[in-house]
DNA sequence: CAACTAGGCTTTTTT
DNA sequence: AGCCTAGTTG
């Protein structure tokens, strides 16, 4: 196999179990495919050549047009599997895809993957026209990116606390997303600041290192992509005149550098499918650009011979009137956006319950409650799903299903491939491979911490810096240990020798690297020495690590370690949630439900300031405009439920250690009560921007006599209660220290009920 | 010079 | 409540 497809491994290895061996597909699978479809589905699945959108609402069924339409483009004879490139949001949606398509015919040679997937794939072949990177980059995720960002600032000589890692992070990013236009830039009062100068010396050494590491953030993986099509028209036509048809999903979530991919791809054969939902845009914080989509049709229609295929799929087959008809209704309330008919056939057995809660701990105890009762009514685990905004609303809500016994699963939150031991051995990996990745380098030097500190760590950095030499090379020379005196010197020496025995293993399956890893660290030795009490649980996650590259191996045989590195580079949240190992109930943000859908979804904290977030409105220029994305993002979570929806939202909620009274969110109120079930107390009295008025007590279950029972203090009664609301306090005679006074707010006072 | 301990400050969402 | 930074100790 010649070495520069390696990354085409992984299609190579798939092979739908129920395809005929060799011959082609009958063509009565095609009428097949096609039943069942309403009229606007067929159209979509039978267009023939030239651009088309799709404008597909919630739950119309829009995956099986595509996964129809690939099948009957290729049963038709109209193009070859590999012929095709479908583009997805996330490799989870991309996975599936293959899976459903694979069910009538072979998907070899097809590509089937998210735009990053598929630029990391292009890169590895293509990246060395492009200068100092070879095919053995690295790919930094957005927290490598921020330490590299970090590292420059402070060598710049600037404070990091005042110019954050990630703040600067994310303005490289919008400018390589084309968030912004440089006469943007330009016009507004950024330019010509200290930030802005600060900014642009950031990012241009920023960028300097990323050629020096040989690494590519994912930002890079687009534009660099980009850049090679601009650049070398013959790169570019390979791929342009490969691709027969190419179809691109969830469209409205493409920022410019994907539109400019997408034209480079299409602009061969013009035969581009796109669909998506403008009021399922919910990325513009990343760079995604609603005009994408909104102009489409003039965009490839204007002065081209074919005419854009418009098909609306308006009918949906997922909810219920009564969900659909309160989703529709919210959505109604963005000024900016295209009105489309929704419909459903199927009749409501519920309306959408609103639940009123104390605070974070009763909601998240309510929602375990309900999900109980759920249950026992014989809805299965897997048939519930928990959305939030935030991913630190997560803990409240894990806690109670626990404690109720309630088997769950999270989707992100703590990732997996973000914990400090996995980080440490994936830098390992990089490092072997790619010698040049400084900030793998920087992370591995001191693990296990063999008493090479910072200062040790900057003399070598500064040495090698003068020269133009990585780290690791500094690291194995000589002449630059010499610099360094006592342990640390012997250490660095140490570590020399041990990456140059692990060297050769940059060729071999990802399960040898990682033993020869761990073997070469004594790695579990220095967990198991290391005294912490998370010990075990740190084994646990190297051991899965271990697991997963060996099943890595075992299904790809020749994608190696390289090709390992590269899949956990892209993996996504969503992509690890798990369809099977039983029944359990999923907990996720918003952003990662898209595309999703449950029987039974609780959308938790509709609460002002939480959804719509505060800070989505306060940071875009526009803040109707923030408003608005949050709007779509609560949209996107009602039309995931099929037949039950919960909206929970409570009083008082704590964040950052602070309990603050929660008003309820808007989103609520634009929801009519024909609808809803429980209508809350605001719903009736309040206008347009009511207020909440806190109640008299700052809990209603205290009152004098109460027993109750601190965390600190023990147990206790009340002897005493003044003020209201935020201010309310109490005064509680302790068994252990006597009398306090406390605020009932932060005291966090569970009543005693036995 | 590196490992350990206390205070400050922060977190929206993710390929 | 946690993570990072700065200050202290071995």
């Amino acid at each position: 196999m010649c070495p520069l497809d390696w990354m085409d491994a992984k299609s190579v290895g798939q092979r739908p179990a129920d395809a005929e061996a060799g011959g082609l597909f009958d063509t009565g699978d095609a009428t097949a495919l096609l039943e069942n479809l309403n009229d606007a589905q067929s159209d979509a699945v039978l267009h023939g050549d030239g651009p088309m959108l799709i404008l597909a609402g919630a739950g119309s069924g829009k995956t099986r047009v595509i996964t129809s339409r690939i099948a009957w483009l290729i049963s038709t004879g109209r193009a070859a599997p590999n012929e095709i490139l479908a583009i997805t949001f996330t490799n989870k949606a991309a996975r599936e895809m293959r899976e459903r398509v694979a069910k009538h015919m072979p998907t070899t040679g097809m590509w089937i993957s998210t735009f990053h997937a598929m630029c990391a794939r292009i890169l590895r072949r293509e990246i060395e026209r492009l200068g100092p990177w070879t095919r053995d980059f690295t790919i930094y995720d957005t927290h490598d990116r921020n330490l590299l960002i970090k590292t420059i600032t402070k060598d710049l000589g600037y404070d990091a606390s005042r110019f954050r890692p990630a703040m600067l992070g994310s303005l490289i990013s919008d400018e390589k997303t084309g968030r912004y236009d440089r006469s943007d830039f330009e016009a507004s009062s950024f330019d010509g600041s200290v930030e802005s100068e600060v900014f642009v010396k950031v990012r241009d050494r920023y960028d300097a290192a990323m050629r020096s590491n040989n690494a590519l953030d994912f930002d890079d993986l687009l534009v660099r992509t980009l850049e090679i099509f601009d650049a070398h028209p013959g790169a570019r036509d390979t791929y342009a005149h490969r691709f027969r048809y190419v179809l691109v999903d969830e469209y409205q979530d493409t920022n410019r550098t994907q539109y400019l991919l997408t034209r480079h791809l299409a602009g061969w054969h013009k035969n581009l499918a796109v669909c998506g939902d403008p009021d399922q845009s919910i990325y513009a914080w990343r760079g995604a650009d609603i005009r994408n989509i909104l102009d489409f049709e003039e965009d490839y229609g204007a002065g081209g011979d074919t005419a854009v295929q418009v098909v609306k799929l308006e009918r949906n087959y997922r909810s219920t009137d009564c969900i659909l008809g309160a989703a529709q209704a919210l959505i109604r309330h963005n000024s900016n956006r295209k009105e489309k008919d929704l419909h459903t056939d199927k009749q409501a057995e519920y309306k959408v319950h609103v639940l009123e809660c104390g605070d974070e701990n009763d909601e998240a105890n309510e929602i375990a409650a309900r999900i109980h009762g759920l249950r026992s009514r014989g809805v299965g685990a897997d048939e519930i799903a928990v959305f939030y905004r935030v991913n630190f609303m997560q803990r409240a809500l894990e806690r109670s299903l626990r404690f109720a016994g309630i088997p769950y699963q999270i989707v992100g939150g703590v990732e997996f491939y973000k914990r400090r031991e996995i980080r440490d051995l994936i830098s390992y990996l990089h490092l072997i491979v790619n010698a040049k990745d400084d900030i793998a380098c920087r992370r591995v030097i001191n693990v296990p911490a063999r008493g090479i500190g910072d200062k040790s760590l900057e003399k070598l950095a500064h040495w090698g810096a003068e020269r133009g030499v990585p780290l690791l090379a500094a690291a194995r020379s000589e002449e630059a240990r010499a610099e360094i005196r006592g342990r640390a010197k012997v250490s660095l020496a140490a570590f020399a020798g041990l990456m140059e025995r692990l060297e050769d293993f940059a060729d071999r399956p990802a399960g040898d690297a990682l033993q020869a890893v761990l073997d070469e660290t004594d790695y579990f030795g220095w967990i198991a020495s290391s005294g912490d009490e998370d010990a075990p649980n740190r084994e646990e996650n190297v051991e899965e690590l271990r697991t997963h590259a060996e099943s890595y191996d075992q299904d790809t045989p020749d994608g190696g370690l390289r090709g390992f590195l590269q899949e956990v580079a892209l993996v996504s949240d969503i992509d690890g949630m798990e369809d099977e190992g039983g029944a359990r109930v999923t907990l996720m943000t918003l952003h990662s439900s898209k595309g999703l859908e449950f029987p039974v979804v609780f959308v938790a904290g509709l609460e002002e300031e939480l959804l719509p977030h505060a800070l989505a409105m306060s940071d875009s220029e526009d803040s109707e405009d923030g408003v608005e994305e949050e709007r779509r993002l609560m949209y996107v979570g009602m039309t995931r439920a099929q037949d039950e929806l919960f909206l929970t939202h409570a009083r008082t909620r704590l964040h950052f250690g602070e309990s603050s009274w929660r008003v309820p969110s808007r989103f609520l109120r634009e929801i009519p009560d024909e609808f809803l079930e429980n209508a809350t107390e605001t719903e009736s009295d309040d206008d347009v921007l009511g207020v909440y008025e806190a109640p008299e007590t700052a809990a209603p279950n205290l009152a004098v006599g109460t027993r109750v029972d601190h965390d600190h203090f023990g147990f206790g009664v009340i002897e005493r209660m003044q003020g209201a609301g935020i201010n309310a306090r109490v005064t509680v005679k302790f068994a252990s220290v006597g009398s306090k006074v406390l605020l009932v707010q932060y005291a966090n006072l569970k009543v005693v009920t036995a």
